[in-house]
DNA sequence: ATTATCTATAGATCTATAGATAATGC
DNA sequence: ATTATCTATAGATCTATAGATAATGC
């Protein structure tokens, strides 16, 4: 056939796996793991559903791969930004300077990733919200790393904050972000457009000034 | 029958109804819109799928149902609060008082009133990282009053604060809020025991502090 | 009479697999 | 030979409704 060539094995299995990943990924995104069937991920790949259990196993064995494609580079981004915050700071690391090293890296890869990396963050924020009851086994624990290592760094530039004030820091820090993610559009008609829910700039910024005052701790606000 | 006495159409109706909504409400929580089949809840609350059409028609109009049930008074008892707080503190109001007159009704909501109110807030913080696309039409906009008067009231304490500053505010408050309802346990795990989602009286103590001097703008925090 | 509840089932999904066919591998 | 892809279908759901029956209403 003209402009046909040949593809190898690797590459039609890379490709269609790659598809049906994508797929999933914006379906699951947009609607939930039970809102979507197979036949809808096949549809949108444009391959049969067979060949989606032929790759995966299961309909839950497809939601997990799509959880952990961009897990480690997610989790590893972040690592690097804040050994590389530790290195260029030295001795004068902010509180601020810590939260905008381990906030930015997400953003900035749904950013500059495209739809595919947007579509696993918004999956990502739906997931944080809901127990394992609700979706077949997900491991959340890949990103586990990074959020160690960043309240290690929040407790080296607070070292009169208490282990326990850290961790609620992060519970209150990780719900803000999630609601980022999810770009629900909410503030969008809730502020008359004042606020847009996918002007990700905007909210790193906003993110760092509430939460870096937020650990001020000590003295009471006015 | 013994111990069986006559109820009327009108208890039987309310009570059908009373059980399917409270059936429908924790498995919607714990497993989602499409994780749970009409007849799972019927099976919970103990009578016939058909039961279930014949009140609310649809699953979708028991979702609605569902979430119709007890937002106004959600939105009314913060309303209350806000309102006897501005009373109380007269000039002396903080964004400290604001932020915790605004947050205490739901909690002591979902504290106080049992298991259908927590499920209720779980829904809630569920369906918040949502968009349309992922259920059947649902209406957030029964808590809006009750929002428009909290960022009004910030207004107020912080004038110098810009509407935008308040908003995207309100956008981080509200996802640090989803987070602590949907009482994920992810928390407990990472802390190691230290920190637990259903603490709900420390969550609203760790939420006023942080956000209270999240809104002290114009000083930049060391 | 009217309303609440049950029986039975239609018709449309949905996940998953067995087995055939069409490519590439070597 | 081996791997990727397609055909056909099993078997289990799922939502919704028509029509019958059992209560309460008055």
């Amino acid at each position: 056939m003209p402009g046909t060539r040949r593809r190898s094995n690797t590459e039609r299995r890379d490709e269609s796996q790659a598809r049906i990943l994508d797929s999933a990924e914006a379906l699951f995104a947009a609607r939930g793991f039970n809102g979507v069937s197979v036949k809808d991920i096949a549809k949108a790949a444009q391959v049969d559903t067979s060949l989606v259990h032929y790759y995966f196993a299961s309909k839950a064995g497809l939601f997990t791969a799509v959880l952990r494609r961009h897990a480690p580079r997610v989790n590893q981004t972040r690592m690097d930004s804040m050994a590389g915050y530790a290195r260029s700071a030295g001795t004068q690391m902010t509180v601020e300077g810590v939260l905008r090293a381990y906030l930015e890296p997400a953003f900035r890869l749904a950013r500059e990733g495209g739809e595919s990396e947007q579509n696993y963050m918004t999956l990502i924020a739906q997931i944080s919200v809901l127990t394992s009851d609700a979706l077949p086994g997900v491991d959340t624990t890949a990103f586990d790393p990074a959020i160690e290592a960043f309240i290690s760094m929040l407790q080296q530039v607070r070292p009169e904050a208490s282990r326990e004030d850290l961790y609620w820091f992060y519970h209150l820090l990780t719900g803000a972000i999630t609601q980022s993610w999810a770009r629900t559009g909410r503030i969008d008609r809730l502020s008359g457009g004042l606020c847009r829910s996918d002007d990700f700039d905007t909210i790193v910024e906003k993110t760092v000034a509430v939460f870096a005052h937020g650990l001020t701790v000590g003295e009471t606000p006015r």
